[in-house]
DNA sequence: ATGGCCGTGGTTAGCGTTACCACGAACCGG
DNA sequence: CCGGTTCGTGGTAACGCTAACCACGGCCAT
């Protein structure tokens, strides 16, 4: 909290008043509707503005309409690039209606979330956009209070907030496994991020299993491995993996970079990709599509969801919608040379 | 701008009051200034505001004490990871110090920036900061007359606005070109972004012809390219350089993830690097130094330089520092297998 | 002509908070 | 034991804007 130096310059909407001649109420008008004011009188304020460096007060503003243009959005990270596509998505849209972005992150930490969620809503955000889906009590009944409408992004969650735009992590993890058995790979090896504190790592790894039962094949624990983020972490994984006494035939790296680091590793060790082992990856980060070779991975539509949920939010702010709505905007697979 | 739906659950400052048995102005200090208030009626103010669920209003805060709390940022791509760790910075910063973050992308584009920099003053944030240097004339007169303090990133720029925070990079193009020759490539070639729009990637330019002036090297304008962002464009910078009649000894890609599209090319093409041609990037992405070989490049500070615009940003706003500043965290070369 | 109605602009009363000042009660040294 | 601090609290007036009325003049239809 500090000090907002308006005094010198901050001319106020009286100040524009005063220089063309009419009242503070004709200047707000003539700004925000300039259709109920004369040509003539829009044009003399329109100059007064220009003419004291008028900038209006939206805080004020707000305060006064009790309507707020400022979108709140929380991030688990604001450094994986994978979001970052969402995040423009979002802002894109929210651009061109005039509506401001609000950011933070979470840290995967449903405590993190409640903080920045509770900021956002004493900054008195129009709506919210969430990536997680995982939320603390407190936070489902400020925000159940507050009637803020809401967005789920990370997955389709059991019990949606509000409105959710997203693919099925599940649906998705499970689709992949099939191609791989398709495509005649017996031992289906599976890495996952962390899934204590992430519910999409949880769905993609629950998708695996069920297309392993659908095949009647059995779940094998030393085909799974759980691993933080990063290139290095994917070469690790496939070491560890392979070194075993019945090595898997095919990887499914579900997360991040992962598998671009496992790729980046079998050049390193002279492995055949597939001969040795197959790799598939789950994000159509670009990277994949330029290594050697090309990795075989899921194309999720990460920048539309970013569009139909601010555009999802915004309908509703406009009355344009009611009620809670679930949008699955599906997935594909890229079968490239990796597999 | 849209409905802010506060009437049901909307507790206002004054029902906290009531329930608590004290004024307004009471629960007002207890809430900002605990330590103004006696210990008894702290707690019975604590208690109330649990029990209403109370959510304060800094729209009506921040109007009525004209102070913010909101910091206005604004990057040039959402998109690229570069900015992410800059913002990331940031972002860790002000949560610590109960800061909220608006943030923004210009596309590079001064026009573009000047509509985001307007909203945030209507916004009335407590300061900007900017990741570009280039700015439209009514941006700087916007920013002046309303006072706000202001940290520049991108790089350091001829006329500081206020604060600045960056590496050269001019200095690191210099540096990394120097090294090169010093590592007995004879003839380098540099590959950069489009210049036009990026003060950045015209500094490096300009870095680069700075150090083969030194070395007594002539200028050729065969080894001198530019080419959009991404590793397609590094692949295909590398085919037009190695095409020539006198081929490159050493490619200097000074932007983005260009230098691993090259890389990735070479491996594709069986091109020993840097037996055929050593490859050099500018930014420190953890991919650069996964692939095989390992790619020279530089270190920058681009997650201080966010902690460090915040905290500088900050520092301001607390009035612990006056004057303008200007802080050059220099950079790093790192020598890999590459070159 | 005259009543009503639109099109325009002004007036008033907040929006929910904080700055500022006032006030009474304890407290304290001379 | 009394004038002056200090502490804790409350009242009031903004902050800059907009919602909701209200006023006024001109215009048409009856």
């Amino acid at each position: 909290m500090h000090d907002l130096p308006d005094p010198p310059g901050g001319a106020r909407m009286r100040d524009v008043a005063r220089a063309a001649g009419v009242s503070a109420m004709t200047v707000s008008r003539a700004l925000r509707e300039p259709s109920r004011v004369s040509p003539e009188v829009r044009a003399r304020v329109e100059a007064a503005v220009r003419e004291v460096g008028y900038v209006p007060n939206r805080l004020a503003g707000s305060l006064s309409s009790r309507r707020s243009d400022v979108v709140g959005l929380v991030v688990p990270s604001l450094e994986n690039s994978l979001f970052a596509a969402t995040v423009k998505g979002i802002s894109d849209v929210l651009r061109r209606e005039g509506f401001q972005l609000m950011i933070a992150d979470s840290l995967y930490s449903p405590e993190a979330e409640e903080a920045a969620i509770r900021a956002f809503l004493e900054q008195r955000v129009a709506g919210l956009i969430l990536h997680d889906t995982l939320h603390t009590e407190a936070t489902v009944r400020m925000i159940r209070r507050a009637g803020v409408p809401v967005v789920e992004n990370g997955t389709v969650p059991a019990e949606p907030l509000d409105m959710v735009v997203s693919y099925s992590n599940r649906e998705a993890a499970k689709a992949m496994t099939r191609h791989l058995a398709r495509l005649g790979y017996r031992r289906v090896a599976l890495v996952t991020l962390p899934s204590a504190a992430n519910a999409r790592s949880r769905d993609r790894r629950d998708g695996f299993l069920e297309a392993l039962a659908e095949l009647g094949r059995p779940q094998d624990p030393r085909l799974m491995l759980e691993m933080p983020s990063g290139l290095v972490s994917g070469a690790e994984a496939l070491a560890r993996l392979m070194e075993g006494a019945e090595p898997p035939d095919a990887i499914f790296f579900a997360g991040d970079v992962l598998a671009a680091g496992a790729v980046l590793e079998c050049q390193r060790r002279g492995w055949a990709v597939p001969g040795k082992v197959a790799i598939a990856a789950f994000d159509n980060v670009d990277l994949l599509a330029q290594l050697n070779p090309p990795v075989t991975t899921l194309r999720l539509p990460r920048h539309e969801i970013g569009t139909r949920s601010a555009r999802m939010l915004l309908d509703r702010l406009a009355g344009r919608q009611s009620g809670p709505a679930v949008l699955d905007l599906g997935f594909e697979i890229i079968q490239r040379a990796s597999t």
